[in-house]
DNA sequence: CATGAATGAGAATTCATTCAT
DNA sequence: TATGAATGAATTCTCATTCAT
């Protein structure tokens, strides 16, 4: 009766719901591991525990599949902006502005995350669109916030910036760059603790205050 | 002997040679552009204009062809160690440190490195060992010799620096972040001008030198 | 019973005779249009907006579909034994011989007929039966019932005949053949206008009545 | 000794164009027997005795294929403009119309011709292209010349026609029409002895003389 | 040694038909 | 009764690799 209860028509998600999930799951695993052509449709059915029928029910093909799995991953990824919003009204710039770092490069650093990265890298070439779009998105909109934030920031007179979008993606990959590129070339090893991540974010607040303070 | 002598007695390059240069160039376009499962045997063959047998007496298999092809393109990234290093003798740091930043960016946002670069992210998960290998050439290769130089110069009492290496990544990045990493995600599109590139320089070093210079 | 009542009590035809209309309208569409490899029964139900479970409920499988849609169609095609027999009374040959033509021809040229008759053609190898039965009545047994009428019209003295049949046969083709073998071959385009068709007709009973007039 | 002679370089073909003969006879008859759905590439090449790749390597796709085999069956269709241009210079005008037509009719109601006329016709949707072609060509070809020969009787004073393609089709569908449809939808059968082939000549070129003849 | 052919598997996709709900 | 899912095979086409000539 329990198992039951669990398929009944009373529950909010439906079968089909549930196998699209399902199919969603198997498949953003299968794509972020081994990538679009490393990944077979077979494979995807299986590890969903449907038929293949039923991929190609929901996904026309493997092309809409890969697409529908992107844009859920990306949805998934942190949004940042309003903590850099946020920021803006800071009374303590460089202890605030070293935490900020600090969590957005815990954020920015995940597996996931860069697994996605490394996934889009690898098939920018075959999806120019999805590629263009994610790099629009993540995280340029996170560096367009640094941006408003730090421009706000020099009209309350704590930073002297003349180019506000120069400045925040250099400040950015001030942060991120150096395990950002390590990770992109070691797929699998685990890579840094949020101790090192640390050291990353404070070195890079410390180059950039010492450039940009007033 | 004597029937071989007939075919190519008077050239410097056997006829097994050329083919073998051949057969790599060919492969090494078609794996820069489309990847390594992308590229099939028959393809390089062909555009090699070799036969597929001829493919595998040089290469026995897919992988070793694909390992040799990135060693090829890897040494063929220009080496700029020795620039690096003549820097430390350097009578006016920040004119020749900003034609330094600006040669290094102009020789590493090349078509062919970007490419490269591309393919080893997207091979990383299939291929740990040729990433990691890359990984620590280019550019740490370069960053070593950054570092080296910075260390120098601190002890002569231009810079003022702590860690070198993690100064050198840092003035790595702050150079190339920008339009190395646009470069990922647009696969095809023109990129960035020689004026573009010089502004990057210029603004990175100026970042750096606030923080480093003493 | 009491159930079934409540769905639909007023209807005259019910939910199920209606469900069968649409299958048989939607598959007959297909069928002439893509043949019977080239239709799925998904595309059936699709079409007919019911599911697949319900065409299988009312067509055993695909193949008694087929010979459903066959069957209708070739009823439909239109019945001119009437208009034929009723020639025989005739009191002024050659023109009303001339009318018949015309309108013989302007009957069989159909889209639909022709669409039947090459589907039919194109699936004789594996639907036999099908085929031997459409064979026989269309037009068969138009040329019968013009062998019938031939036959009373020499009995008049109006025609000289040996063989009714085999005169009847050359009648009809004299006037079908061109159009027919045309559209046989042009599967999509316009084919002829009204007048082609007269013209058709009408050289079609020239040649028949200086053979057969008495 | 005998055997690798077969297969030496001294023949004129070679093992490569053998191969593509073998392909060839095999997918013709399995595409005249079974159509284009209905002959899968799988068993082409088992029926060729080769691999599938052999077949793909001559043979683009299964679309090429197809062309390849439609035209070279349509080529092999017996040419008979000579033998009826040659007519142009009876000295026996009703003997040799008979002759000419019993020759006629034998060459055309012949297995191959009508396989692969119920081919094209089943596939005239499919492939626009290739009905319009093999329709122009066959019969049409020797339309135009009895055409042709008409005309030239016509300027001899031996028929009176006006319009001699119109005549031509008349006389040719005239003979053809009864045993080519009976045909069409009979795929497998035995259809006619040479006796009822004449017959159908013969009472053919009656009536077409009848309506012609000076 | 090098060319064409073969192998044997695997990929994407589709289909007719049948369960389970 | 009718819907979505499942089944299981088939189809077109490609691939990496290996023989045979």
């Amino acid at each position: 009766m329990t198992d039951l209860a669990q398929t009944s028509p009373l529950q909010e998600e439906g079968r089909s719901a549930r196998k699209r999930r399902a199919i969603m799951e198997a498949a953003t695993g299968l794509f972020l591991r081994n990538g679009y052509q490393g990944t077979s449709m077979d494979e995807v059915a299986a590890l969903a525990a449907v038929s293949k029928q039923t991929v190609y029910k929901h996904f026309t093909d493997k092309e809409q599949l890969f697409n529908a799995i992107i844009l859920g991953a990306a949805e998934r990824v942190g949004d940042f902006t309003d903590t850099v919003a946020a920021f803006a009204d800071t009374e303590n710039l460089e202890e605030d502005l070293g935490e900020l770092a600090r969590r957005y490069i815990t954020t920015v650093i995940q597996p996931r995350t860069l697994q996605l990265r490394r996934l889009l890298i690898a098939e920018a070439g075959r999806f120019p669109a999805i590629a263009r779009d994610y790099y629009q998105r993540a995280p340029g909109r996170t560096i367009d916030a640094f941006a408003d934030t730090f421009q706000k920031l020099a009209g309350r007179g704590l930073l002297r910036i003349d180019d506000p979008s120069g400045a925040a993606a250099q400040f950015a990959w001030l942060i991120l760059s150096q395990p950002m590129d390590r990770a992109m070339f070691f797929a699998d090893e685990q890579q840094y603790t949020p101790a090192d991540l640390h050291r990353f974010a404070d070195e890079g607040v410390r180059v950039f205050l010492a450039a940009y303070r007033t």
